[in-house]
RNA sequence: GGAGAGGUUCCCGAGUGGCCAAAGGGGGCAGACUGUAAAUCUGUUGGCUCAGCCUUCGGAGGUUCGAUCCCUCCCCUCUCCA
């Protein structure tokens, strides 16, 4: 096995890192691979705890496979045992624990998106049950004598919860150590993770040295914003864009970001050069460019990475028809209703097709204005005597459906 | 184990017998403006057979014509002491 150039190697990897610990044993590391013709062991873990992964996790995916293309192996954890702890970092409370079954479910579909961006063939895939699971109670109680109270309660995380006199339960301080004791099981040379995991990876370090092994260098990378652009991406807080989403909702979400925004995804999500980036940004900046062709661009190539460029091309034209030409959705929902069954009331009858969550919020949604039948906006309650054929309904700006009258 | 503080709607937080479906803020939703932008402005934010009614203020009882508010027990969190 030959493999790049070393110098060569630490460009690729620092690129968009915010985190290297440290450099120089990063370079000894390579060296002695290269020399060796033996492969770095480079981990990722992941918690199972949401079952569909997002944009903010293929940042730190990339970079994964950029070590995968430098020929060193990639090991994707994915973390069945500290999910049923539940990573403490960055909450303000404790994480609700999840099922077994609820575990092993996501950790499937985890396994098939990120082949997404891996290559499946290079790439090991670990569940940390495998050996925590033959952990007995003096195990565990040995790895907890490897780390101290005053160390745990460096993290600001737990620190502010426990000087804003909210609740940390013990188990929680065991996440880290058991994420660290993953790399002492993997003989992890490298670990990645999002730059909020900087604690974790440190107490691996930590961990490693005390069972024996050389500590794994760290590389971190940026968190990814979520479309609010100001909290990080996350399912829990609905701002997140969805890899396994379909291509049109993949494309609006990103359309719908701000310009700043857009800018940082660039950044770190799109696969163009450089100084192409650059240029672009000159563009916008002069106004040669205007950002809503920047974002369109940006969006195909998020969808075209995902669905590939016919669904890219495809969800560009019909976000055009949508929006633009202000038509009417293709794949609108089509409900057939006998006339004589239909529900006059309209707020009754949004809430039975499932367009309003109750019939309270139909109603306002008809006093807002936010309710139109066939392109007319609806100021009565009631629906028109005269009603017939194809009816299509629109709440808010994105929700359709098409009513056919029998 | 002892002493004290506290648990309010999606979140934070006010409310200490009727004027409470509950201030204010955040978030969400909708409308205007636009590029489905963002920012901004406006409205709205428990449910229903909707000028009325029903369910909600940790849980279960109780006092009262009436309880988020008073009493009893229980559960949970935090602080100090042991």
């Amino acid at each position: 096995m030959s493999f790049p150039d070393i110098e060569y190697q630490l460009e690729v990897i620092k690129r968009g890192a915010v985190d290297l610990i440290s450099e120089n044993e990063l370079r000894d590391k390579l060296i002695k691979s290269k020399r060796e013709g033996r492969p770095l062991r480079v981990k990722l873990g992941m918690d199972p705890t949401a079952p569909d992964l997002h944009l903010g996790h293929t940042v730190v995916l990339q970079k994964l496979k950029q070590f995968q293309e430098l020929g060193h192996t990639a090991i994707f954890l994915i973390g069945d045992f500290t999910g049923m702890i539940g990573d403490p970092t960055g909450r303000i409370e404790t994480r609700p624990a999840l099922s077994r079954e609820e575990l092993l479910r996501n950790a499937e579909t985890y396994k098939e998106q990120v082949f997404k961006i891996l290559d499946p063939e290079k790439t090991e895939i670990r569940f940390n049950s495998q050996w925590f699971e033959e952990m007995n109670a003096a195990d565990m109680i040995r790895l907890c004598a490897q780390y101290t109270m005053a160390r745990m309660m460096e993290r600001e995380d737990f620190r502010n919860r426990y000087q804003n006199n909210l609740p940390i339960s013990i188990h929680e301080f065991l996440y880290p150590l058991v994420q660290g004791y993953d790399s002492v099981a993997l003989r992890a040379d490298v670990e990645l993770g999002g730059h909020d995991q900087i604690f974790n990876l440190y107490v691996g370090r930590d961990i490693q040295r005390a069972y024996g092994q050389e500590s794994q260098v760290i590389v971190t990378v940026p968190l990814l914003e979520g479309t609010d652009g100001v909290n990080k991406m996350s399912k829990s807080y609905g701002n997140y864009v969805g890899i396994d989403e379909p291509p049109d909702v993949i494309f609006g979400k990103l359309m719908s970001i701000s310009d700043e925004l857009m800018l940082k995804y660039y950044e770190l999500l799109s696969d163009i050069r450089l100084e192409e980036l650059n240029q672009l940004k000159e563009g916008i900046r002069t106004g040669k460019i205007h950002p809503r062709d920047a974002k369109v661009r940006f969006a195909k190539e998020i969808v075209e990475r995902f669905h590939g460029k016919e669904k890219a091309v495809a969800a560009h034209e019909a976000f055009e028809r949508l929006f633009r030409d202000k038509e009417i959705p293709d794949d609108i929902e089509v409900i057939q209703i006998k006339k004589v069954e239909l529900e006059r009331w309209l707020p009754k009858l949004l809430l039975n097709i499932g367009m309003v969550p109750s019939t309270t919020e139909g109603k306002r949604m008809i006093t807002q204005g936010a309710v139109s039948i066939n392109g007319s906006k609806v100021k009565d309650e009631n629906l028109p005597e005269d009603i017939s054929g194809e009816v299509v309904i629109k709440v808010g700006k994105r929700k359709f459906k098409k009513l056919i009258l029998s």
